[in-house]
DNA sequence: TGACTATGTCAAGATGACCTGACTTTGTGT
DNA sequence: ACACAAAGTCAGGTCATCTTGACATAGTCA
């Protein structure tokens, strides 16, 4: 599953720990997210797109 | 995590077997889903969304 | 009654998504 | 060179999400 998760960081200039602290999971959590390893939980993608104010699906994409 | 499979499932009157068939899981995932034991993986819940022409959002609710 | 379908449930096991703690690597700045 | 922050990774653990197979219950229908 792809993500624009980094980018979205970047855009509000926040480092992983930031994040992970923002969405209540450690920072390998989303260092692993970020970098392919896992997809996150459903009730994770819910915060994560809570938290950047867009749907699940303009952040993830399954398809390809 | 609540969500609505039951009475999409209902709309289109299909059996929880015929349901896991078109989603390619187990009937026992669907039926764990729906009664609220799991909540599905976020491909499962894309395919899900997919299935119904819905968002996430549209479909499970995590607030409450 | 007996057969069939749908649903709900259980057990056991595989794998995935998290955790903490520790360590390495990379980039930046003094 | 040195220090520091950020990112990446690993090990070992827990619990969640799936699997298959089995069984119980309720409803429908010949």
């Amino acid at each position: 599953m792809k993500n624009r998760l980094k980018v979205l960081r970047a855009e509000r200039d926040w480092s992983q720990a930031e994040l992970a602290g923002r969405l209540d999971v450690s920072r390998q959590a989303v260092n692993a997210i970020e970098t392919g390893k896992h997809d996150p939980s459903l009730p994770l993608a819910f915060r994560i797109a809570r938290l950047f104010d867009m749907r699940i699906e303009e952040i993830f994409d399954d398809e390809l």
